[in-house]
DNA sequence: ATATTTTGTTAGGTTAATCTAACTTTATAT
DNA sequence: ATATAAAGTTAGATTAACCTAACAAAATAT
């Protein structure tokens, strides 16, 4: 059994290289980074987790993760997924207190647990950040959400779930003049700081990147 | 912040020193036992935690918590028992197992995930095994219950809670046929060594006494 | 009261995960 | 094309949690 650190690594792993289509590698001092270590220790449990077979890794290469790593990774990933839906849906955590508390529940050991939590959450397809989360085998058979953020100029979209619940924000998000399923039009986007010119039911509103990173889309 | 392994010490030393009400002191080899690991082990650890005035230490001398390490002591007590009955209540898991997940879930902290979690499950009293949960000061009410070994011959009662949570004894509770709620008639006692012969839905079975004191009843 | 057993402690060693400092290889820039 | 910078590696230490083996103290049994 994988023990804790052995199990971010993986994930900061899985990360690091399915960031973009074009990445499917990574470097130590990358991910030393990304977990805070140095990179001597990166190298190290580098060394380990070859030799576990869960990492293609060649001295001063490029590292990925082996079907086996990427397997583990995955589920990780599930587990993290599912937790911080738990968190939301249940208990009532705002999507930005979520990550912090499923960075610890994502490590508990029991395959019954997460079967049962899934089934309890009545199998979520999205996270409160709009992941996908991915199912027992490890498919992911859905994209993540789009953000009106993502949305090209011109373009017009569909409102289907805001991802921040607080009143401040919804009642920002009434008085712009949205709702479920409101039509949004991208009119013009600042490239400076993402600000976005919008239109929704003729009504044409300015809003800041930050907003539009708070509405998912279709 | 304490490590999951200075917490387990802390809870087995909480469990060790107030099985009875005339004990409030436990031994580095009793610890060791519980806690799987060897008395030198044990040993180190009292020496640390007596550092961080957690327990009473003096080389030779009984153990017992401070008023700090009994304060954190109950609130892994909280935290498992808690646990345990979200995995009950909610995820629908059977009262033998929910105690080894717990034993994991337990060490995730988060005030916060502790208060909503409560406040979820509706401030449950007790735990799936009839266990009462501290609440959030850390206040037990402690209420004394019959055990089965003490019941007269002839009489019925009502199997409450159990006492021991070990997987073996769970199970062996099980096939004996019974679960909360379950009526027992005491049929007859053997003076000699405490064995009991008892009725259960009609199945009668022979249990010890050891048995018999590990189940609360009214 | 003393020998034996039980209990507890110490010294020294191991492993996982971390570090720093020094070094090597690969990439970049002129 | 080679000097410099960036990236990666190695060696040697440290800490937490564990171990074994040897020893010391306390409890017990005759």
């Amino acid at each position: 059994m994988l023990s804790q650190t052995e199990e971010n690594y993986l994930k900061a792993l899985f990360y690091l290289t399915s960031e973009n289509a074009d990445k499917s590698e990574a470097g130590t001092n990358e991910l030393a980074a990304t977990l805070n270590v140095k990179p001597a220790t990166a190298n190290d449990m580098l060394k380990k987790l070859k030799e576990k077979k869960l990492v293609n890794y060649e001295r001063y290469g490029k590292i990925s993760l082996t079907n086996s790593g990427k397997k583990q990774a995955i589920d990780i990933v599930r587990k993290h997924r599912l937790w911080e839906t738990f968190l939301y849906e249940k208990l009532e955590f705002t999507w930005d207190e979520v990550h912090e508390v499923a960075e610890q529940l994502e490590h508990i050991h029991s395959p019954k647990l997460i079967e049962k939590l899934e089934k309890f959450l009545n199998y979520p397809e999205f996270d409160p950040h709009g992941d996908a989360i991915p199912n027992a085998k490890g498919e992911l058979k859905v994209q993540a959400r789009k953000t009106l953020s993502e949305m090209a100029v011109g373009k017009t979209c569909k409102l289907i779930a805001v991802k921040d619940n607080s009143a401040s924000f919804l009642q920002y998000v009434m008085k712009v003049g949205l709702g479920l399923s409101s039509k949004i039009k991208v009119i013009s986007r600042q490239d400076f700081d993402g600000t976005l010119e919008i239109e929704v039911n003729g009504k044409k509103s300015v809003v800041s990147q930050k907003f539009a990173d708070n509405l998912f889309v279709v």
